[in-house]
DNA sequence: CGCGGGGCGAGCT
DNA sequence: TAGCTCGCCCCGC
């Protein structure tokens, strides 16, 4: 199980369809339930290849310090905020309450 | 095959 | 809180 990087990369897109609206994971955490306790980083690495048209609720996942990790003058950065939001997260001073953190 | 670099994370100063 | 280091895994050179 989890042998070929197809295998990861569903194991990843699967945990990540199941964080609820209006909550948010880790990075590591989300590596963590697809099954891979080392795999933060390939999760990362996913996220940004994921396809235009996906609809995986990618901003859903965030850094362990609880902010974006990304660069804050892309249009990502201004996309994921604008769908959390739309969803209810609050974010202040860019970091995002652990109390709405799943799992 | 080594080396540097990522949408990472944990631990120490 | 901010930096830095080190460990992890995957990729491209």
């Amino acid at each position: 199980m989890l042998e070929t990087q197809e295998q990861r990369r569903e194991a990843i897109y699967l945990a990540l369809a199941q964080v609820p609206k209006g909550k948010v994971i880790t990075y590591g955490n989300l590596a963590k339930l697809a099954g891979m306790p080392n795999g933060a980083r390939l999760a990362g690495r996913l996220m940004c290849g994921l396809p235009a048209g996906s609809r995986l609720p990618w901003h859903r996942v965030i850094n362990s310090q609880g902010k974006l990790s990304l660069p804050e003058n892309s249009d990502s950065y201004r996309e994921q905020i604008r769908r959390l939001e739309k969803e209810g997260v609050v974010i202040n001073n860019g970091k995002i309450k652990l109390s709405i953190y799943a799992y």
